[in-house]
Formats: C-alpha cells, sequence, structure tokens
DNA sequence: GCCAACGTTGGC
DNA sequence: GCCAACGTTGGC
C-alpha cells in the first residue's frame, strides 16, 4: 500500500508538540477521538508508515506545528472503557470497542507553527480540507500535491 | 466571548 | 426516517 498523508487535530493545551519532544520514543497515542469519519480513518486507512501533519486547533494561531510518522496502525482505544477517563464511552465494550487510535512518533518540529492563514493565502492549497470554512473533522486526508506544497512552504522558512 | 457550521440525539 | 433541538468545534 503507497504511503498515505495525513492531518491530525490537535489543542495545545491538550497535548503539545513540547509534551510530544519529552515523551518517551518520542511518541504518542492518539486517542480520544470521538468521531465516527474520523473513526473510520483511523480504523480503516491510516496506516504504520504514513505521514501526518499536527496541527494546533483552538490556538493563536492555529496551524501546522510539526510532521509525524504513524508508528501502529488502528486498534481500539482503550479509554473508552475506562470509567476515570474524559474518554469514557459506556456505549463501548471489548468486543465492539467503537474507537480506535492509532500511535503516532514526531518526525520533525517546524522551526515556527505555519499558520492557517498562511495555508489559506498558498496556492495549491486552496481545496485542502482544513483551508475550508467549518472544517471540524479531527483526521483529515491531505493529497500527496497538498503535502508536498506544505514541506516546501516549511523549507523556507 | 461570539457565533457559524457541523454532528448527535431523541420525539414522533 | 425525518428533523428540530441541542451540544461541540474552532476561527476570529
Amino acid at each position: 500500500m503507497p504511503k498515505r498523508y495525513w492531518l491530525f487535530k490537535n489543542e495545545p493545551d491538550c497535548f503539545s508538540i513540547e509534551d510530544l519532544e519529552k515523551a518517551p520514543n518520542q511518541s504518542t497515542e492518539w486517542e480520544g477521538v470521538r468521531n465516527y469519519q474520523a473513526r473510520n480513518m483511523l480504523r480503516d486507512d491510516v496506516q504504520k508508515g504514513d505521514e501526518v501533519f499536527y496541527y494546533y486547533s483552538n490556538a493563536k494561531p492555529a496551524g501546522i506545528v510539526a510532521v509525524c510518522t504513524v508508528v501502529k496502525s488502528g486498534y481500539p482505544d482503550p479509554t473508552a472503557l475506562d470509567p476515570n477517563s474524559q474518554y469514557f464511552d459506556p456505549k463501548a465494550t471489548r468486543e465492539d470497542p467503537r474507537w480506535y487510535m492509532v500511535d503516532v512518533k514526531l518526525k520533525q518540529k517546524f522551526p515556527d507553527i505555519i499558520p492557517l492563514a498562511t495555508l489559506k493565502a498558498t496556492p495549491g492549497l486552496e481545496k485542502m480540507m482544513v483551508t475550508q470554512k467549518g472544517s471540524r473533522l479531527s483526521i483529515q486526508p491531505v493529497t500527496p500535491d497538498e503535502w508536498k506544497t506544505i514541506i516546501e512552504l516549511a523549507k523556507r522558512m
């Protein structure tokens, strides 16, 4: 299967890129996704070896801060079964886990955030999901062309 | 803090 | 299965 590209959203208050840098092996479990469309991609489409833009939402500014690599493809999210977790879902069971996650590892932190406004102003990214109004999906596919365009942007920073 | 856009819930 | 009400997301 060819390598695919993704954009994962996260709030810096929740788990920042500095947290990821300090994490063991600079990797983390991408737990807590509770949206079916995003779940389906985590379960079925995101594969080990795929690359991911780490995107800050609810940040000033919002934007892409790093590149990560998927180090473990979709498996059941145990926080759904944990009553003490903020991500607990009473409808999830061991037999029918409902929610899935992947593991990612930091590959490259950008010297500075690439703000959403820059993405919106960059030719070639007009149709990118994250630049569309009302784009709320927290796991988004990125096309190879969009990926390349953003990597080039980062090189010129 | 505002509010538009979107997803989910639940009554019917 | 429809759809109004509600809750959440996320840019600004």
